[in-house]
DNA sequence: CATGAATGAGAGTTCATTCAT
DNA sequence: GATGAATGAACTCTCATTCAT
């Protein structure tokens, strides 16, 4: 595949994002995309034998392009409790975010390939290990500065990572309100953070 | 409609309900339906007007079929504690539960009707603040016998929720492990209960 | 068939010709004649065959209960004007009546049953040559007495029916205005009546 | 839509023109012209979204095609009587036509959409209005020059529309004979040509 | 006579997928 | 590579008609 075909699929996995999450993963057809990239129908078969590809090529776009909020804006001399903060506020922002929302559409493809476990490994696994090693880690590192409590820094990580994975999963089926955040993130660093005397 | 059509309506409900746990919820047509159900097409036509009103009736018998954990087995000297250990061992059973898990089907069901308020009001969000109702009214109850610590009973409650709602999600899409439900029930008991001295 | 049966009968009659004046002839379902009705899918069928044989009885009904203008509030001296001029009005208001009205259903029960001799003749034929005697006749006696010029009399009781008829089709497709019948009705009076002196 | 798309159309147009001759509008199906057109059932479906769209493709060919009586065959110094005779021909050839008769279909679409501003507009009206002026000015020309009385002709035209339209119609129900049509268009002639002297 | 649940044929419609150009 | 017309399978839904009660 050339330069340019890389160009196309790419642009295409762009514009597919678009259109899943607007309308999820299941309602989503060839049809529906091949319109939104203005291409031709077999057009699209040249790049993509399906939405299951497509959506797959979306998934790995988002890894990797995903910012690291621990990694990002931060020196050696920010405070884990800050880093903490950082990365609550981004969950805050994306558990609000009505539009511009990827995470029906990721439900309902996780589902449908519950069974595949090469998808179920390769995504939601993945994202929900890494995520939580790296929490881990930054309690690991809050405890040793003193800065958090003594927990069970994989233990707490997980926690977190379940309570935010609630939260996002009630944000797309009864809906949640700011407040609701608020309190859930208050209690998170309630229980980790030790006050400062 | 008489007294037998009520008994068949009934045998459709209960039907299809497995049909939707064998396949969610978006994948089942009425085709499906009418298959399983060994009816003709247009009989079942009689009955409903589409898999969206059968879905619905099925969460309708699952909420009034819905044993109350709380309420029984439970004497007036039943302790707190082992109330809630009853109620996470039965949450327990359904995180891990592979088959006969309604699960996917209802997640799949509330995103599509997420911006329907009739369906989100009566259903996710009902379903939610019942549970967390319950839930806190017991941690208050615990609290007053000096069973669990002091803690703020709703927000407590509802920390539990979304935690166990993470966890649902989760066993539906990357998978759960029986050691992954144990520490968490263990560190909320761990978080709630006081230790007899 | 009882007393009874035949009370039920004309019933049924009654209230499908309401369907048809409101959906046309094509339009109607058994069902709708049932829901109608309010009676079993199973006892329509008892009296009628499908809605063709509703609608001739319908048809039959009509025409029996047709009220003859001709002869009517007639008596020996009424000037035979009056009574050419009372059929005109009759005829307008049938034209403009845009409700209770069985005109597009009988269009197109004639279209459907064109190729059937029994029908064509019972029907559009009888009504049409029936109308055309009785104005013949009339026309006949206006020359006698002197009131109309003399003119082919059958000719042109035969010119005025296809001119209503033409007004008829035409109020049901590209709709006619009271003005434009009007204008008709004087031309056939002019051609028609003597001027007195 | 390319130009093979464009001749696929009007091949679909002319095919279901056949269909609708042969079975009314109301009776045809989309499966009805697919197999009269021997393609594909979702091929049809790329280019109508249903036989009402179908039928209305007919009817504006059926426009654009229209030979125009008045302008064929005519030269400057064509009598006006013989061009209102030509007229007459090509409407009783029309009448009397009983295959390749698109008549019963255009009355039940118009009756079908009798409600539908656009439809009757553009359709019943539009023909009826545009033939009546045509009428009216070939009667005003005849006047002019002595061939036919005076009259008003306007009116006049209208009435021969109706008649016609009456005749049409009746030709559709209960069937006009040939000599019918002749006595109808001798009256029609009488009242309007100047007989020389 | 009367009921109304049940049937199954058939219409409408949409989509993934192919293939000649 | 790219196109987009074409296909046909699959689904939804409605009705006329029957039949056990």
């Amino acid at each position: 595949m050339g330069e340019k075909s890389v160009q196309k699929k790419q642009y295409i996995v762009e514009t597919a994002r678009k259109v899943f999450m607007e309308k999820g993963y299941k309602n989503v057809t060839m049809k529906d995309i091949v319109e939104a990239c203005d291409i031709s129908r077999g057009g699209l078969y040249l790049y993509f034998e399906g939405t299951a590809e497509i959506f797959e090529a979306v998934l790995k776009m988002e890894s990797e392009e995903k910012d690291d909020v621990f990694s990002e804006n931060v020196t050696e001399e920010t405070m884990v409790t800050d880093i903490l903060m950082m990365f609550l506020k981004e969950q805050k922002k994306e558990l609000l975010r009505r539009k511009n929302n990827l995470t029906t559409a990721s439900y309902e493809f996780y589902f449908e390939n519950s069974k595949n476990r090469k998808i179920r490994d390769e995504y939601p696994r993945k994202r929900f290990e890494q995520a939580t090693e790296t929490l881990a880690a930054l309690i690991e590192e809050g405890m040793q500065n003193g800065e958090f409590y003594e927990v069970d820094a994989q233990m707490m990580a997980r926690n977190i990572m379940f309570l935010i994975e609630g939260m996002k999963v009630s944000s797309q089926t009864m809906g949640i309100t700011e407040e609701m955040v608020d309190q859930e993130f208050a209690y998170i660093v309630q229980n980790l953070v030790a006050e400062e005397e």
